[in-house]
DNA sequence: CCGGTGAAGGTCAGAATAAGTCAAAGGATC
DNA sequence: GATCCTTTGACTTATTCTGACCTTCACCGG
């Protein structure tokens, strides 16, 4: 236990949270060759690293883009997932979701203060208009995706919002 | 903003956009072989930066003609950013997504000004986890689906908030 | 007229560049 | 020694850039 020796993915990960400290905005681009050459390893790793430590549920959000010119960014994101109830999301919501269920699941995040009324009725709504024309099991399918989904959203988005005050 | 621009295709676009921005009417027309002089390439390249960032999701219509005096013009569409959310979302989404036409979507959006390049990565990073194990047709009926609710959400919330204010 | 000619722009496929995936081997931890 | 995390490398995919070849059009000489 104590300081157990950091292997590499530890180091490039605390490469990158430092750069990321220092960069403007919470964004940062890297190369993955560069950065795979000045760590001595395989390009590979660097995906390693990024999937393993740079994932939404940390805060962050990864893009890329291959050939020419091509880059990996990194963003932190306004969500820091570890105080703000995203897995948990995921654990009431499931992979399937009746209307009912659907109902049952926003009444205990209002009533955990996670959500007021108005985001209740607002993601009931969507969640409705956008599987209504849906039955049976791809409907409830398809409302479990889009709660998720919805729920991400306003979380965040949320989150946002308040910080802008 | 301070993209940083790495490759000839983006400094053709950011060219173009410039030009655009300070043209009357959103139009421009360019000879493509001048333009391929002024940025020494060949001119086929402008072809090429056209057909993958001045497409129509994303906003423009090109229009061209051969010969002598021939010429490429660019114009800027308009989207009515004025109704109702949902009316809105619904103009642009369509009823099947593909990763693409998504990101385009939300390239224009991010252009317009609706959504900051947050929001952008967000909205991907949700959808694309959203539809990540399916393949095909469904995967661009659930794509579309989770774009509309999450930017109903999105843009919903985003009026509260600045009501709030 | 009318067919030729040169001046545009268009298409396509291949090379170059850079990132992503995946499975298997290697280590650490319990 | 079982399990989980790390590291590697062979293979895949995406994007950009180029050049050879094609099409369209205005204009000109006969």
């Amino acid at each position: 236990m104590g300081d157990n020796v950091a292997n590499l993915a530890d180091y490039i990960e605390q490469h990158l949270r430092r750069l990321l400290d220092l960069a403007e905005g919470g964004a940062i681009e890297i190369q993955r060759r560069d950065l795979a050459d000045k760590f001595n390893c395989v390009p590979s790793q660097i995906n390693y690293v990024i999937s393993t430590r740079f994932t939404a549920e940390r805060g962050f959000v990864v893009e890329s883009r291959r050939g020419e010119g091509g880059y990996i960014r990194i963003f932190r994101t306004h969500l820091d997932t570890s105080t703000h109830p995203f897995g948990f999301v995921n654990s009431v919501v499931g992979d399937s979701v009746s209307d009912q269920e659907m109902g049952d699941v926003l009444f205990r995040l209002k009533d955990l203060g996670i959500i007021d009324r108005r985001d209740e009725l607002l993601i009931k709504g969507i969640v409705r208009q956008q599987s209504e024309d849906l039955r049976g099991r791809s409907a409830s399918l398809v409302r479990a995706r889009i709660l998720r989904a919805v729920l991400a959203t306003l979380l965040s988005v949320r989150r946002e919002c308040e910080e802008d005050m």
